[in-house]
DNA sequence: TAGAATTACATTGTATTCAATTTAATTTAG
DNA sequence: CTAAATTAAATTGAATACAATGTAATTCTA
């Protein structure tokens, strides 16, 4: 296989995971749609019910956004009064992110929608525990690269 | 583990999808970018290089993309001399896609600009092909069941 | 065969993503 | 202590994605 063989589109790793990504994001749609709920708002409220009360650059960190998308989407967030943003007293440079009480109780009904797309996709979690994992490890490969100087 | 100690951002395989997939588009950017291409550029044209002259259903069909996407890209395509957009005389509801001679010669530069991405990050072309194809077969098998009526 | 249904593409509107720049606050150095 | 450097968010502009709708061409069907 010379070079140029193997630059089809089944052979690269990144379109697999660029169509995969997509796909499995429109497989939860509409369960996030029965919770007025985008896709990235989704990830971000998974990001704070592990820790709440974060600046933007913390959850950005966290979701490998940065404020460029975090700012308009945490303000629509707060508009849908699932979070509060507040400049931090100590340095105003900092904005707090903080659930509010409807953003915290929204989990139960999160979970159930993610065990709902699951579900209908016929993924068994089991089966998704390595895969998750060896993509993991790829994503903080890659970020360190792309990261570094 | 119940419910709740689940649903962390880490358990989820959508979220290891979703960041990686970024990631990997910030790993080419640099490399597209010599050859002022996006990265959705990049994967239409590696689907043109494995089928020339298809109409944007085929396409779209290939790259699990819709004509909302593809008609802007396809005409930016066109403007830098890329591609050719063609009504086809036997059915003129189809637009056919050809490769200009610029377009096709474009292919081992990209070639190279892959493996420089990749070698960038040290990721090992072997140890990626169980992992695209574990992609491959969720990616078809989260398709098949959004499609489904 | 004429109207209905379907198909392919284009358009519109909403929501990201991200690089690059700007602004304001804080920290660091001289 | 004060100017320079750094940091955190916000803003701006370009390029997607995608659902929903519109339009024109083709096919189906009564």
């Amino acid at each position: 296989m010379n070079r140029d063989d193997s630059l089809t589109l089944d052979n690269q790793l990144c379109f697999a995971l660029y169509a995969c990504s997509r796909e499995m994001t429109k497989l939860y749609r509409p369960f996030l749609d029965e919770l007025e709920l985008t896709y990235t708002q989704y990830v971000a409220l998974l990001a704070l019910w592990e820790q709440d009360d974060v600046t933007v650059k913390q959850l950005g960190s966290r979701l490998y956004l940065d404020s460029g998308t975090l700012t308009p989407l945490l303000k629509k967030m707060e508009q849908a009064q699932l979070i509060v943003r507040a400049r931090d007293a100590a340095d105003e440079r900092n904005v707090r992110i903080r659930l509010t009480e409807r953003g915290g109780t929204l989990k139960q009904k999160v979970c159930d929608a993610q065990q709902k797309a699951f579900s209908r996709a016929n993924i068994p979690a089991e089966e998704t525990k390595e895969l998750r994992d060896r993509l993991t490890r790829l994503l903080q490969q890659i970020h360190q690269t792309t990261t570094e100087e």
